[in-house]
DNA sequence: CCTTTTCGCTACCATCGGTATCGAAACTGA
DNA sequence: TCAGTTTCGATACCGATGGTAGCGAAAAGG
């Protein structure tokens, strides 16, 4: 049980976490999400394969932190909840749009479709964080799809037309499909 | 140089395709995209593994096939562009809704970010066919962006209020994301 | 200098997309 | 009935990828 100040000997880890982060997003957008290998990844932040998988225990791991640290504290203030999801959209988009935050978020939900252990670090990662940061903001949370997810993509959907029924997969998965139309 | 009606001898096919792409949707819809292995999809198919890849080359030839299987000729009618557009993206959102297409379609067009030829491929066998048929329908093409994919992609922006300028890949990464977050 | 912790390197495993090979099945035509 | 032709199924295999194990070396504190 050393102090919390107390820094444990041994090499130094200072700055890798930043390093690999850098190299993951600029490998994801120059090779994609199937081709920034982790061997690649480890190559391009002059870093070892293993020194990564003992930072983060899977490659959706590294992506989900990746993202939260590209993507930074959500703008909310708490004083109006329908600015604040107007504010949080254009928020999303802005960062997204920067060199391959969106091509990692479009890989690791697909991979996640087909690995339940990644989606729970996606929400454990993900998810949460911005969750808290919206309940602290507007309050006590609801209990019905008012978090900030879902409101993202309900908003999304309301714009679209799509209104008046709660949200289904078929429209989430109708929106993906459009979306990735255009990639071809 | 046998005539086209005179059918091959030897073991037959019939109704294997139909089977194959069945299994394929399925298989899509239970596991997801990276989950449908080709092996699963040819056990679910009840074929060999071989068979499935002497009729198409490559997974992503096969999930793009399945998929223009799946949904079938666009419904255009060519009397009011506009009204065809609309329909188109009504058309879409309800096909995709179905089982497996939803998933299918995110999971190629990601492992197409990374792979040229998985590009093509798509390009051939999903986009060609319904830029024809739109071709046909309006008459002669434009040459700016006014096929069916742009289309979709460019009313999905408009109407999410990004409108004013021309699609950038960032809007289109931004939209991925929002959508996949609903997945976790 | 000694201990402790982390880093890098190599080797390795299981899985997946894709290929090669070969015998068996099934249809056509005589 | 019986070739001849073509496809199907099974097995074995290859390269790449995510992920792990083990070990020696580097760097920090004491």
């Amino acid at each position: 049980m050393t102090p919390a100040s107390a820094r444990p000997p041994g090499r130094p880890r200072a700055g890798i976490d930043a390093v690999v982060f850098a190299a993951t997003l600029k490998t994801v957008h120059d090779l994609g999400y199937a081709g920034a290998t982790m061997d690649r990844i480890a190559a391009a932040a002059g870093v070892a394969k293993t020194t990564i998988y003992r930072r983060w225990p899977s490659k959706g791991a590294l992506i989900a932190d990746c993202l939260v640290d590209a993507l930074g504290p959500v703008p909310v203030r708490g004083a109006d909840r329908a600015e604040d999801m107007a504010a949080a959209i254009r928020w999303i988009a802005a960062k997204i749009g920067e060199p391959g935050v969106g091509a990692a978020f479009a890989g690791v939900f697909v991979d996640a479709v087909s690995d339940p252990g990644l989606r729970e670090v996606l929400s454990t990662r993900l998810q949460d964080p911005y969750r808290r940061a919206l309940e602290e903001a507007w309050g006590e949370p609801e209990h019905r799809v008012l978090f900030f997810i879902d409101v993202v993509v309900g908003t999304l959907l309301h714009r679209m037309g799509m209104t008046g029924e709660p949200m289904v997969e078929a429209d989430v998965n109708a929106l993906i499909a459009m979306v990735g139309l255009h990639f071809i």
